[in-house]
DNA sequence: CTGAAAGCGCTTACAG
DNA sequence: CTGAAAGCGCTTACAG
């Protein structure tokens, strides 16, 4: 490891001190145009690049924000991560990256090693099996800002952004009876995880609404991607015929696509025999044929906004206390799975 | 913002010293094992979380690797991470993420950022119009690992992992002319960018061994996603029939697919008309209808690999001179596009 | 077995 | 307009 330039080697190199090159290269008025000019020059000339972690250390401010999320390797949430970096890089922020991988005690290891780097703050997609939040109190005691953003903690005042997915669950149901569907399967989450609780809910109420009956055997909490969708979608075909569903409510796309796959290898049509929905409009949702009718929770949004809220819950006077909440707009984009008449 | 617990408040809490509250938490020795006891006990009742920024700042190592590249919200990209991310954390290392947004501009205020930031090392997918180096200097000069992935420096000799896009395009191509085209038209990316060179090379060799025409109205140089895929493909049907194309060979998947859509509006029939042949096996290119062929790869593997060499260079003695490559294997996965015959 | 002191690279009150 | 000194939170030679 070489010698990384110092302000005390620009100090040297001009005889002067520290004190003054430190303010110079910080463009203080108490330091002469003259001077300033030769700091810079001579700190460019070194390929001086400040330490930020002295500069951290001193300032207590540090330029990083912690971001935690299920997996990287997801449009969804890289999206949503894209939309954080939108902001933060903007605003000479940097962040930093962990995957819980929907587990809670990986969550937990990355909140404390967030905390040890000095994260200036955390935005966070919990993990699919958080339901105690207890993991998150460095954070809160140390008065820094938490920002949660789509999958946040249910029951709990606390800042965050995400979709109203019980209005958007409603929408995709009632798009589904529109289409003359009345033997309605849902493929959900578990009801822990705020997202697919809501989702749930918006699901029955509409169906209640409609006076259309909710088939035990039609509904699975636990599917949740591509392989879950096709387990639950063959459980379904073990029925009997006449007991086959009409449609399909599926809380994820990955879901949605996974069943889309066996229903038409075991001879369904879609969506003439079969309407299906799904959540998320991952880009994927456009590519499949057919296309998967889906809702967009403008990942991308979500991130960009929830990056907002971080850097105003940090301007506030006590972050911990930070409690706004952000509920965007979500549109149910219909395609060919669920369109049996024109629109 | 709080007042965190440091080791001074252990020391104080137990009248002891900073030093011995230190090594205690350390397992130095040198302390007593019941002092030991007492000062974990106590660090884990008043919550303590060390500062790693002091500790990094002390040590000069900071468990920080820095991270560039073009999109975080692409499959082949966010797989990488993903392979990095699986080795670091496994190592006690978090990863710090910039986007390049394919500017060589923002890719050198990144190297600054994050070199501030004093990362221990860099992995990098370069910038799609990055053909100098120098903005890699400061990371050289002060003797980190800096470790490219995928897409690397050409004519440089620098530590990096990537496939063999040259044998890859090879296969591809063979593959193609093997299915009976004969006039293919080539999709591809900026020469200046290693793997786009390579891409062609390959494709070049193979149509000049097989005594086929390159015909320059079907070879397009910058048609790198889905968008500019859709423009080329447009561009080729402003030809005379006789004058179309039976093989398309695209450098990206995303090139593949936008082609794919314009050729079959246009009442091409994929593969009996046309074959197609995409690059990347992005995730969906299995989703569309037909599946697209293409090249794995191993994305999750060369940031996986890259991570693993990140950390072989930092043992080494002077990582700025290590200069291994890894080159991982690849291979062409057929799928509907290109398959006119069964295998 | 434990402590006092220096120092990593900065910033900033305090002093002149 | 500029400097000397303290201190952010640690670790680690040096000393006892």
């Amino acid at each position: 490891m070489k010698k990384n330039i110092t302000i005390r080697d620009i100090a040297e190199a001009l005889h002067t001190t520290p004190s003054t090159v430190s303010r110079a290269l910080a463009g203080s008025p108490r330091i002469g145009e003259s001077m300033k000019g030769a700091v810079r020059a001579m700190a460019e000339s070194m390929g001086y690049i400040p330490n930020a972690r002295a500069v951290s250390l001193r300032t207590g401010k540090g330029s990083l924000i912690g971001v935690i999320v299920p997996s990287i390797n997801r449009d969804f949430f890289s999206s949503i991560i894209d939309g954080i970096e939108s902001v933060a890089s903007e605003k000479g922020y940097n962040i930093i990256i962990g995957q819980s991988r929907d587990d809670v005690e990986r969550e937990k290891a990355l909140v404390d090693e967030m905390f040890r780097g000095r994260v200036d703050g955390l935005i966070v997609c919990l993990a699919y099996t958080t339901s105690k939040y207890d993991h998150f109190m460095p954070i809160w005691r140390s008065g820094l800002p938490l920002i949660f953003c789509d999958r946040s903690p249910k029951n709990l005042t606390t800042a965050r952004v995400n979709i109203d997915d019980y209005q958007a669950a409603r929408s995709s149901a009632e798009h589904l009876i529109k289409q003359g569907c009345r033997r309605i399967a849902f493929f959900g989450g578990a009801e822990n995880v705020d997202v697919f609780f809501e989702r749930k809910k918006g699901f029955l109420d509409v169906m209640h609404k409609y006076g259309l009956p909710v088939i035990p055997d039609l509904v699975y909490d636990d599917a949740i991607n591509f392989e879950k969708g096709q387990a639950a979608a063959r459980k379904v075909l073990a029925l009997k015929k006449s007991e086959y569903p009409d449609g399909l409510f599926a809380c994820e796309d990955y879901t949605a696509i996974g069943a889309l796959t066996v229903f038409r290898e075991n001879g369904f049509r879609v969506p003439e025999d079969l309407c299906i929905c799904g959540f998320g409009n991952e880009e994927i949702a456009s590519y499949v044929s057919p296309g998967i009718s889906s809702i967009d929770q403008s990942s991308f949004e979500q991130g960009y906004q929830a990056s907002l809220l971080f850097f105003e819950a940090q301007k506030s006077s006590d972050p911990s206390k930070f409690t706004t909440m952000i509920t965007l707009p979500s549109r149910l984009v219909i395609r060919g799975s669920s369109m049996r008449h024109p629109l």
